[in-house]
DNA sequence: GATTGACTTAGAGCGCGCTCGAACTTTTAG
DNA sequence: CTAAAAGTTCGAGCGCGCTCTAAGTCAATC
């Protein structure tokens, strides 16, 4: 039992496919991996790891063409650490930039679910009072917000 | 100067293109926009409020399927309040999730570069000795650290 | 009246990141 | 020994989100 896994393998561990798998070999992300005498992959540890580090630069949305360059960088040795810490420091730079700008985006969204919570209260309101049922009034319900008509 | 933008001035407003405007405005993201006597598109105030919630939507990444079935609730009006919010409940909770997933790996890379860092550390010192300039250590540099293969 | 330039529509095309199909070989289970 | 499962290569195809082209209309300027 050594740790040299299959394709189906590795796919079942890091959720990709084998088709992705072979895919990122075939253009430079992946590679080399070991072979048995019949041609099948066999995955090491250091090919592990360096998949998953792939797949943390996807999850920050690094374009395959910078991981391409960067894998390029990473064949080529030693002497390419500083560029490749550099590419990792722009890339993280956006990266947070990013969150910053999601963060944003999904706080104006939490708003706008609070503003349809209170047009939930308003219309349940009118049509209760428009059946007659002029009890139901818990809080008063503000009106009318002037949302700017984003809704 | 009514308040009513050309689709040149939406465009260079929200960062769109005007291809892009029409696009979204084909596909029922956006509309019906007013319209100039010969056919010109004229954004209102209600529809530029519309496209930014849009961008919003866009920043945090929903796709554009969501967007048009969230749109087509909007032109239904409100009965489909209580529908909107759900949809919107779920999405931010989509984007909550990821935002703590880039967050995460966006460590790992900071964690990668400060790797990076004392590699070339100890790159430089071993030059350096090589050059026969045994001088010049100020801190002690780490020998090598197990990064188990991560590069 | 002619030209320039912003606008219109319908529809084709593109870059990205996979995803799949076809045809074949190897491995494994019964 | 056989059959099914899993692997291989090569290349085509797909879904998404635009992006652009072509052909034409209209408004304003020379």
């Amino acid at each position: 039992m050594e740790p040299h896994l299959s394709i189906d393998e590795v796919a079942r561990r890091t959720g990709l496919t084998a088709h992705t798998l072979r895919y990122y070999e075939r253009i430079g992300l992946i590679g080399p991996v070991g072979r048995t005498a019949s041609g099948q992959r066999r995955y090491a540890p250091s090919n592990m790891a360096w998949i998953e580090f792939l797949l943390r630069l996807r999850t920050t949305r690094m374009p395959i063409g910078k991981m391409q360059a960067f894998a390029a960088l990473r064949g080529a040795g030693d002497p390419t650490v500083p560029a490749r810490r550099q590419m990792l420091e722009e890339h993280l730079a956006e990266v947070l930039t990013e969150i910053e700008a999601m963060r944003c985006a999904a706080d104006a969204l939490q708003a706008k679910i609070e503003y349809y919570r209170s047009c939930e209260q308003r219309l349940a309101l009118e049509s209760s009072i428009e059946r007659g049922n002029e009890h139901e009034q818990r809080k008063s319900v503000p009106a009318r917000t002037g949302q700017a008509e984003g809704d």
